[in-house]
DNA sequence: TAGATATTTAGAATATCATCTAAATGATAC
DNA sequence: GTATCATTTAGATGATATTCTAAATATCTA
């Protein structure tokens, strides 16, 4: 659960989450609402992918990458469980 | 919101955060569970502190901090609006 | 097979973070 | 008020994170 935390501690990352909820997308599709290169946007994405937030499969010449929904209610779940008094 | 994610990044505060769940704690006995120095559990307390989810209150030559119980649902209801579809 | 496009990997620079020791502040008790 | 205990602040250090450019890998098309 640690590398979930991390991966939402920044920004960016959870920006590519909030893009990523309205369909698939191709790492260049997902790179035009960020100014960094395509290098550091690769680094995020595995950053997303080692905490299973996201799966990438590639679609030919294209790699597309999705959220990796079954995953969120865990993650909900945990963080719930860190909050809550039970 | 940002300071909230960035302050659960780290497996120390994520553990003060269980600790207080426990009841109210002085430094001191929050201190107990960790083998850092004082001045880095007061780092930690500050970045929780920053981030609301927790609250700090002297009690005479102690002080004592607590969870900050109601900002926690609206940390859960921000996770989850993260994770969720609609 | 060569050239073009998409993505990742390597290596380096800078910024941020966790931690430490030492010093400062606040409160109590004598 | 001086000594003592609890906590924070200052300043420094080493580790980790974000970002870059350049090079490498993978796929497609002509």
């Amino acid at each position: 659960m640690d590398t979930v935390y991390k991966a939402l501690a920044d920004p960016s990352r959870r920006k590519i989450l909030e893009i990523l909820k309205d369909g698939d997308m191709t790492v260049n599709e997902i790179g035009r609402h960020f100014p960094f290169s395509g290098a550091t946007l690769s680094h995020h994405l595995d950053t997303l992918k080692r905490a299973n937030l996201v799966v990438a499969q590639r679609q030919g010449q294209y790699i597309e990458y999705s959220l990796n929904t079954s995953v969120f209610e865990e993650v909900v779940k945990a963080l719930i469980g860190l909050f809550g008094k039970e």
